[in-house]
RNA sequence: GGCGACGUAGCCAAGAGGUCCAAGGCAGAGGUUUGCAAAACCUCGAUUCACCGGUUCGAAUCCGGUCGUCGCCUCCA
């Protein structure tokens, strides 16, 4: 690694080089969610932010371990499927189904592992023994609490001290617990719920636990970067640091935390206690999956990022642009015969031709300066505009046979933006033919119609009727269809 | 109330004290191209980075204060 990839770190509140322990290998763990209702485009950020953290690592040559949990035993799971009489693991199960196909939709490569809280209970009552046998937990009754004041270094992570915290400012504590921040561990099984033995009875593990137990099984008790929401500082990642380094005695837990910043609607968080939820099949019934990842990845992956439908139909337009550039820059490489080098080339039709050069060769520095630095995916989507605009002008100009070496190259650097940020990754013409597939679908507009307009209209220009031809242009421009006519005959497609 | 983040053009958004008198996208104006269009390309757009002080030869970038917005402290990605 000629020059580490630098990190944020929520623990250390500072971007730090990121050495593995473990040389090129890194192991990584992102807490995924709790299984009862369908994705919404929150967890979308998560996923889609951890999912290009992948990637960039996998492109710079590590070989990644990567863990992203399904939690399945919960309160609110169990809630629901005793409203809709199911058992609670087919309920969640479902869920986890819709889950896999909402993130295929987005393009998002599926992790190394993909636990469930239910197939790993011998685990976490390990690690509930373990933190009890070390001192740092108590029973009572048929429930086992972690005990804060057992830990010295409760608020590592939040930055908050136990003074601070005044938990049970706005809760009511249960009087059993000898800290009002102490937390569940395992919860005695209640009438109806589902339930596992243990050594105090039969029960459930509680929230956070599970994220210990199974990023203990998968990765060991020390390991690289561990990611998620904001919202999942405190208290989820800071009770998951205390059960696993109380439980083992090794620190730190996790060397690297990661956060992603909230999605917010009309300069609000969308949370479920307010209940503005967007769900991703939403969005991806009437918009390309890649649209929200490039909408996304505009922002810092920290910064909070306002979604409206305006600005996602905003995003689809830049991405058209894209893999119109795209389409360009890979005919022309399918056609390019490398007998003369780019540089010759580029030197001999000078201009914006020597331009693109330019920008393609140094576009891998670059763009890697860009990620290196606390993945800012914002400038590196810039750089892959400029690219966008200079292969524009190449691909558009007369003469752009002879700049075929030049347009190969700045191929090779889309290929690079697509592989680490999971954009332009379709074939161009697979993203076109979905584009119009889900506009049409918006817009509820029929298909077979407009084809046989266009036909009529193409008719209508070998007769050189134009003004049939223009009448049925603006006939179909009222309904969003734009009737394009190219060189190599007339196309159409629904305005976005 | 405690802890934290942010405030850059009409909108979204990047900017490791000087080589940025501020990337990129969208929207807008003019132009090239086109049977007419669309797409594409070219040109134009913040004398300025919420406000006020300070540090410095020099700050959007550092420090202090003011105002504003948001997040966490309760289930949450």
């Amino acid at each position: 690694m000629e020059h580490p990839i630098r990190l944020y770190n929520t623990r250390t509140r500072c971007v730090e080089p990121f050495v593995p322990t473990d040389g090129t290998r890194v192991r990584m763990y992102v807490c995924g969610m709790t299984v009862y209702d369908l994705c919404h485009i929150g967890h979308a950020r998560a996923m889609i932010t951890f999912d290009v953290v992948y990637r960039y690592l996998v492109h710079r040559g590590y070989e990644v371990v990567y863990v992203r949990n399904h939690t399945d035993v919960d309160d609110k799971i169990i809630a629901r499927a005793q409203e809709a009489g199911e058992p609670a693991l087919e309920l969640s199960n479902r869920f986890i189904d819709a889950l896999h196909e909402d993130l295929a939709g987005l393009g998002l490569r599926p992790p190394t592992h993909e636990p469930k809280v239910s197939d790993h209970i011998p685990q976490i009552i390990a690690l509930v023994e373990d933190i009890l046998a070390r001192g740092h937990g108590y029973v009572v009754g048929g429930d086992v609490f972690f005990a804060v004041e057992s830990f010295p270094w409760y608020g590592q992570l939040s930055g908050r001290s136990l003074e601070d915290a005044r938990v049970g400012d706005r809760i009511a504590v249960d009087d059993r617990k000898r800290h009002p921040a102490d937390f569940a561990l395992w919860k005695a099984a209640q009438p109806g719920e589902p339930w596992w033995d243990s050594p105090w009875g039969k029960g459930r593990p509680g929230w956070h636990i599970e994220c210990s137990a199974m990023a203990r099984h998968y990765l060991g008790d020390s390991f690289d970067i561990h990611g998620g929401g904001a919202d999942l500082v405190f208290p989820h990642h800071e009770n998951e640091i205390a059960q696993s380094e109380a439980a083992t005695g090794v620190r730190p837990f996790v060397r690297v935390w990661m956060h992603n910043g909230m999605v917010t609607l009309a300069e609000q968080k969308m949370s479920k206690s307010l209940g503005n939820i967007v769900r991703i099949r939403d969005i991806l019934r009437e918009i390309p999956g890649e649209a929200l990842k490039l909408l996304y990845l505009e922002a810092h992956y920290r910064s909070p990022v306002p979604y409206s439908s305006e600005g996602l139909v905003n995003a689809l337009g830049g991405l058209d642009r894209l893999y119109q550039a795209r389409e360009a820059a890979a005919h022309a490489a399918a056609q390019s015969t490398g007998a003369r080098s780019a540089g010759d080339v580029a030197r001999d039709l000078g201009g914006p031709v020597q331009d693109l050069h330019d920008i393609a060769l140094a576009f891998e520095d670059r763009f890697h300066a860009a990620m290196d630095e606390d993945l800012n995916t914002s400038e590196a989507i810039g750089l892959t505009f400029e690219l966008v605009r200079a292969v524009n002008r190449v691909a558009g100009a007369k003469g752009a046979g002879r700049a075929l070496p030049v347009l190969a190259e700045a191929h090779a650097c889309f290929e690079t933006a697509a592989v680490c940020l999971g954009i332009g990754e379709l074939a161009p013409g697979e993203f076109f033919e979905e584009m119009r597939t889900k506009r049409l679908r918006a817009m509820g507009i029929d298909r077979a119609e407009v084809e046989a307009r266009v036909a009529e209209r193409t008719a209508a220009r070998l007769d050189r009727d134009w003004t049939r031809a223009d009448a049925i242009r603006s006939d179909l421009d009222a309904k969003n269809i734009v009737v394009m006519d190219g060189p190599e005959g007339t196309t159409w497609r629904v305005r976005v």
